[in-house]
DNA sequence: TTACCTGCAAAGAGTTTGCAGGTAG
DNA sequence: CTACCTGCAAACTCTTTGCAGGTAA
């Protein structure tokens, strides 16, 4: 209950407003110890098996997109045919598991700061990500 | 004339035939001194303005699927929406520029070897891939 | 000659959108 | 009360596939 409160106040604070929907997608992403890796199949399932009354597939995208534009989620690009989402939002880079297609932080002590010699004219760097690719 | 017999060759010795539609893809993709970037909708747009008979949308397809798994072209995943590919296979990172959706190859030597200090136990790492995301 | 390739159209997967009805604030 | 949200179905984009006819070797 306290953590419903949580969400409430977390979804207002940045315009959004709190609907059932929305507070059992936080709950779902956010009530948990680690960080959360999934794409939408995977999150469909889990409020599936959680909650008495589903949420609209259409419901569950708007709300990860709403989510990823408020940077409460980060989108990690792996494949062409399917989105990842990390709970984590700040700067790490991962492992993805090719055999479970399975998606591991890295913390930032595991990966030794990677420097770019190289400078494009008039750019600015977004992000630098490493991603390192895993199998049996 | 002579490109021409080399990518015959190059075909015919990975088991592929050298069938009229695929040489020309090959002009477009390696007739060129630099690395060439592309999704299939530039190779697409490319081979409609450099070609008399046009080729399918289904054998662009196939093929570039077969080069890539012939290991004469790599994906890179940059997108959720569309695949990238690059006619350098070596292992090496990318630039990629969000203003212009354009992919840049970083030379091994403009990044410093990246170091991961941690093992996922009974997997083996695969590839080590940076991307660094820039723009206006 | 024959195994492989092409091109079409249809199917598929994942995602987005338009709109009518519902609800938070 | 009203702007925003939900849910459905339809639409959309990119990609893959089945199959009949074509072609390289």
């Amino acid at each position: 209950m306290n953590n419903k409160k949580n969400f409430v106040n977390k979804l207002r604070s940045s315009g959004l407003r709190a609907t059932r929907q929305r507070i059992e997608i936080c709950k779902v992403l956010y009530d948990r110890e680690k960080t959360f890796h999934f794409t939408i199949n995977d999150l469909v399932k889990i409020l599936q098996r959680k909650s008495k009354e589903e949420i609209s597939l259409a419901t569950i995208y708007n709300t990860v997109c709403a989510f990823k534009n408020k940077n409460y989620l980060k989108e990690i690009f792996i494949n062409t045919n399917k989105s990842y989402f990390d709970t984590n939002v700040s700067n790490h880079h991962h492992f993805f598991n090719e055999s479970t297609e399975e998606l591991i932080d890295l913390k930032n002590s595991d990966v030794e700061k990677v420097k770019i010699k190289r400078k494009i004219p008039g750019k600015k760097i977004k992000s630098v990500e490493v991603l390192v690719r895993v199998s049996d």
